[in-house]
DNA sequence: GATGTACTCTTCAGCATTGAAGTTTAGCTT
DNA sequence: AAGCTAAACTTCAATGCTGAAGAGTACATC
């Protein structure tokens, strides 16, 4: 076996450690709000961990779950567009084809020209894809019960207002939300 | 042109709206619960659009910074191997091994063999990719302090408190938290 | 000191995505 | 109604990732 020493080894660094080498590397840092935003990041990679393993637990991917979800949102009658799903989801609409490909061929949607604009396509659920819709949600609300579980009411109320006022300023900083977001989601904002 | 009716369009909902629309389709939500989970997501889908388009202002990609940053958050000589690169960011050792060509290309990082183990490589930051990274933190320094902007000192303090005390709970029930990461951190969690 | 085993990195085939070009349809203008 | 423009979707080449197989090196044991 090689043995360890000389480069350093690839586990996380716990949140404190990298906080302190931020400080280390970088004097102009205050470090609470490195750690707000260090905070924030990983709690996100966490839930997306958790999400994903609750959709390879009912046999789809985490594509069919975005689309799933952006069509059930739409509400009833459960139909969209290619183009509208793609302005949705961040995706191009090549993009999309292919996972609309995907899906009808796990038969959670369907797929049909609009016959009042034969331009169109229409992206209709299933009950089968909305039943997998459903049983997502329900395992997503315990996942989410228990991440909240340590929170008295009176905190999550304070925490949810101190996250919409976060949440409005970077909107208003930045109103052109859409577009490319699937090569900045990833485990990017990790701790800058 | 194609009548806008029909078909409901692409446009992102706002959170309230977002939040009404899981209340009809899923009784059994917490309302709460829900505005602080989809209050996270899309804080973090902000904060990457933000970071990515400093990334991009400087000339360099999503993938180059997260390398960068690994490198050096291990601290001088900012030297790490391929596969613990790999490791730390998540990815495959086959991935890493086409990122550090790019890498080298670009001037951001050298490679050589480990004399001392001749099978192991040694990855190191340039001076110009240690530049890179100075001048992005600067930029996302900025950021940082402008999204906070609106948190009095007691605020950020209850936040940072809170949002240490979630990820905690996510870790202990998460203690595998490694691996594959890329799939995950799509704007999936957008509000679940 | 020869062989076996483990580890590190690279190469290769398969898949999803992007950006751009191509196809079909709708609406406008004359 | 012929032609122009715009829009929705699909097709195609290129890129980056994964998973698996392959090549090279070091350590252990016999």
């Amino acid at each position: 076996m090689g043995d360890t020493s000389g480069i350093g080894a690839g586990t996380e660094p716990t949140l404190e450690e990298q906080i302190a080498a931020y400080q280390r590397e970088f004097q102009d840092l205050d470090p609470q709000v490195e750690q707000i935003v260090s905070a924030l990041s990983r709690l996100n990679r966490r839930m997306n961990v958790a999400y994903s393993r609750q959709t390879a637990a009912l046999g789809i991917t985490n594509a069919d779950w975005e689309v799933l979800k952006a069509l059930v949102l739409s509400g009833a009658p459960y139909r969209m567009g290619p183009s509208d799903l793609a302005k949705r989801l961040g995706l191009t609409p090549a993009a999309m084809t292919h996972r609309i490909d995907r899906m009808v061929a796990e038969g959670l949607v369907t797929r049909k020209r609009d016959e009042a604009n034969r331009v169109r396509v229409i992206v209709e659920l299933t009950p089968a894809g909305r039943e997998k819709w459903l049983e997502a949600m329900r395992l997503a609300t315990v996942f989410e019960g228990n991440l909240l579980q340590d929170l008295s009411p009176a905190e999550r109320t304070a925490l949810g207002e101190m996250l919409i006022r976060l949440l409005r300023r970077v909107e208003d900083a930045q109103p052109d939300a859409g577009g490319r977001l699937n090569d900045l989601d990833e485990n990017f904002g990790q701790g800058a």
